[in-house]
DNA sequence: CGCGGCTTTGATGTTCATCAAGTAAAGTGG
DNA sequence: CCACTTTACTTGATGAACATCAAAGCCGCG
């Protein structure tokens, strides 16, 4: 079960000036010669809860999520994550030990450079340097900002907010194949399994959703954005 | 109402070798040539949701809450910050407009230091960029973890949890005047004021907590902790 | 001293968790 | 490939947690 392979083509990574813009030749065949890729299928855990961190990690295909494992052997979901996103950017310099597991969602293709040939680039690029604490930023004010929000609404809300940022943020479209179960729904905007299935079934009944399988298509998204605001 | 001090002993600030200590002597004069020194009386804004960030600001004493205010002119506290915390260094970077209002708990102290010296800073002094990202990642794990373990808490340890933080990390002491009304316990924790009010009347009869006046006395520590993480 | 904001308690209804029970789907070993 | 096991999904019933409404006391401040 724990299978990963390593990929190559990261050249014409399309995520690559979303961080390594200011990087001259030099400085990105470094990277490039520190860095490992690895491919994770769904339910890998790509890091484990108290792992020692010694490197940075983005994600150029997939999706994933950072969770907790409480006493009770119950996962609570921080955040999910989609390519382009920069996972381990908020801890790397302060923390020695990763604070949150992780785990792919879909098959994941996962860029991972060390964590020291970071820090240099960091002390010897200042533009290198300007770009990775505005990543930061922007990084830490979708988590907090989306915590923030959501905790202001009642479930109905909350659900209308997820099924949103998938279509949104991750697939873009208003019919995709939804990537978490209804308990790991539950498990990041911390209410019972059986109500986010009630609150979809609600929606279902109410014409905002249809369900084809493991296919979920918003029929109203209009009345499913005014829940995600007021709801 | 809006009487705002400039102060000038800053020398040696105690803080400042929480984010500075990496700066040479001509680096360092050069901050407090561009430094602004104010201070807030209880009750005053310091900042506007949606003001134009131009500086970057560190509390010296006292305490400030972040908040939103909503269509309903409801106000929603994202979190409450003590001497020594970095306020917007989170957002300075990535944001021209700051996302919160940040107003005065108590009589407050705020250093501010115009943003391009900063940057300027972070392109030429390496050392200084460190510490920087890892000043972003400390304060951004406080306030994720904070909201992440309260989620997860009934009001019980909701409200538990912020009395042992006034305790913890502000005060350091067992009895202290409340900083808050229990109208700001209740924005802070997305719970209703009354019942914010039932959670400290039941800790006083189970004599965990005393009141006399504004001050709270914590009796039972111990309980009161154990609340705060199982409650 | 009176006004507004903070605090408090009680009554009532809504939202949600929990328990129970069953169906469907997906993975596992022979 | 089929029996078996586990996991995901679903619905209903019940009670706990919480919001809301109402009424009243308190306190600081102009």
């Amino acid at each position: 079960m724990k299978i990963t392979h390593t990929i190559k083509a990261c050249e014409n990574c399309i995520f690559r000036n979303l961080l390594f813009g200011s990087l001259n030749q030099q400085e990105y065949r470094l990277v490039n010669s520190v860095r490992a890729e690895k491919v994770f299928f769904k339910g890998e855990i790509i890091k484990h809860e108290g792992d020692n961190l010694t490197s940075f990690l983005y994600l150029r295909t997939g999706l994933v999520k950072l969770y907790k494992t409480d006493h009770a052997q119950k996962d609570h979901i921080l955040s999910i994550h989609k390519p382009g996103d920069f996972i381990s950017l908020l801890h790397i310099f302060s923390n020695e030990f990763y604070p949150y597991s992780i785990a792919a969602l879909e098959k994941t293709e996962v860029c991972e450079v060390s964590i020291d040939s970071i820090k240099n680039l960091i002390k010897t690029n200042g533009d290198f340097a300007i770009d990775v604490v505005k990543r930061m930023g922007i990084i830490s004010d979708e988590v907090i900002s989306s915590r923030f929000n959501k905790a202001q609404l009642h479930i109905r809300g909350k659900v209308a907010s997820i099924i949103l940022y998938f279509s949104d943020q991750v697939y873009k479209a208003h019919q995709f194949k939804l990537p978490v179960t209804r308990r790991e729904i539950a498990e990041l905007i911390a209410m019972s399994t059986e109500n986010v299935i009630r609150t979809m079934s609600e929606f279902k009944n109410d014409n905002i959703l249809q369900f084809n399988g493991k296919e979920i298509i918003i029929s109203d998204y209009e009345r499913l954005l005014n829940i995600s605001k007021m709801g």
